[in-house]
DNA sequence: CGAATTTGACCAAC
DNA sequence: GTTGGTCAAATTCG
């Protein structure tokens, strides 16, 4: 890792300040556009809104952290070669990574415990988030704006429901190694658990990229967060709009998985692996906020009412990283966490605690997220070898 | 017709 | 031996 990353992480956590501090001054920053409803104002949405469009920042942030950390990591060695097929390099995952977590989410973390073995494919970075969905009807999972490609099911023991197995639909043409892994969790139906590994390194738009539909928006303003922020307030309002189609009935399962039912969310989701890592033609910095901000609020996706995702993440820990939660209005729990965490997560400590004094008050979904300071970092471009099939090539 | 999904088989890690 | 993850042929979809 350079220095470059160190900046970028420095540049998002500036953000995250700035947000914070306009959780803390709402009144002036509130309606510069948007009045409130009037009276008492700028109320819920705006603080929504940057309560958002802090947590995006956060996970940018710990995108970055990661990248920098498993870099920092790294130095072991990347093994060589590797098998044909499934050659798996990997090490045991012990910890649960739940900790901390509200009562009602127990359920889900229960879940996640059955991942006692999950094997890794090399030392790809890999993270959990959660996905709570307002109806749990419905049967597609979490669209990230990236366009994915089933490649397996699979059922899984404890599991009532088949976890598929998704990789990054450029793989081919891109060579990018992203692959994750999706599961409903049989506690709450309304959960998917979305396991990330290894950061997309192709150029697809994840904005839309398996929406097919909904024309991308407007060319992103000047200051992306502006952008979250307003669609933010739009999503969580308008959103019905004749654009998103329609919530309740539920869209073709699986594959080229779409949740425009829901909603807006922000995604870390592509924690900005590739700005540090592997020879890749690391695209620029600002770039990489741009990414991160925009392409998840689709005013278009925006979902009905008081439903949006919960979204939580996590950060596999390898032999007991630290981690970090944050959850609404639950600072104490948080600061216990946090400072449990401490150790290894320093780097997100403040913006933690901001967004935690932050979320305090809001429908804040729950954000969890963990960190592996032993992430190790093997050759990033190895995928061809790694996978090299998909006959179409 | 090409692309994506399905699904059983295969393989490696416990 | 069991389980999870991936492969790849067959099938379906657009």
């Amino acid at each position: 890792m350079d220095g470059g990353d160190i900046h970028l992480l420095l540049s998002i956590l500036a953000d995250g300040e700035e947000q914070a501090r306009q959780l803390g001054e709402p009144a002036a920053a509130a309606d510069d556009e948007y009045h409130g409803g009037g009276g008492g104002g700028r109320g819920e949405e705006y603080y929504r809104g940057v309560a958002r469009q802090l947590q995006c920042t956060l996970a940018r942030a710990m995108g970055v952290a990661r990248a920098i950390e498993a870099a920092a990591f790294a130095g072991g060695g990347a093994s060589g070669s590797r098998g044909t097929t499934g050659d798996r390099s990997d090490s045991p995952r012990s910890a649960d990574e739940s900790s901390g977590r509200t009562a009602r989410d127990a359920a889900v973390a229960q879940q996640e415990r059955h991942h006692d073995t999950i094997k890794r494919r090399k030392g790809l970075p890999r993270w959990t988030e959660k996905f709570r969905v307002p109806d749990a009807s419905l049967e597609a999972t979490p669209d990230d704006g990236f366009s994915w490609r089933k490649y397996g099911q699979k059922d899984i023991l404890g599991a009532k429901f088949p976890r598929g197995y998704y990789r990054c639909t450029y793989r081919n043409a891109q060579g990018c190694p992203a692959t994750k892994q999706v599961q409903r969790s049989d506690a709450d139906l309304a959960v998917f658990d979305v396991t990330y590994q290894g950061a997309h390194t192709c150029h697809q738009k994840q904005r839309r990229a398996a929406a097919g539909d909904q024309p991308p928006p407007p060319p992103p303003p000047a200051d992306p967060s502006v952008e979250l922020l307003v669609n933010f307030k739009h999503g969580l309002k308008v959103e019905t709009n004749g654009l998103a189609p329609p919530p309740p009935p539920p869209p073709p399962p699986t594959t080229t998985t779409n949740f425009h039912d829901g909603q807006h969310f922000c995604f870390p989701s592509m924690p900005p692996f590739h700005a540090g890592v592997g020879p890749l033609p690391a695209p620029a910095p600002a770039d990489d906020s741009h990414n991160f901000s925009s392409p998840f609020v689709s005013p278009a996706g925006s979902a009905a009412g008081e439903s949006y995702f919960s979204m939580e993440q996590s950060y596999e820990p390898r032999g007991g990283g630290g981690h970090f939660v944050m959850s609404r209005g639950d600072s104490s729990e948080l600061h216990e966490v946090v400072s449990a965490a401490a150790s290894s997560s320093a780097v997100v400590d403040p913006a933690a605690a901001a967004a935690a004094a932050a979320g305090g008050g809001f429908d804040y979904p729950l954000y969890h997220g963990e960190f592996d300071p032993h992430l190790p970092f093997p050759p990033l471009f190895s995928h061809a070898s790694m996978y090299g099939q998909y006959r179409d090539a």
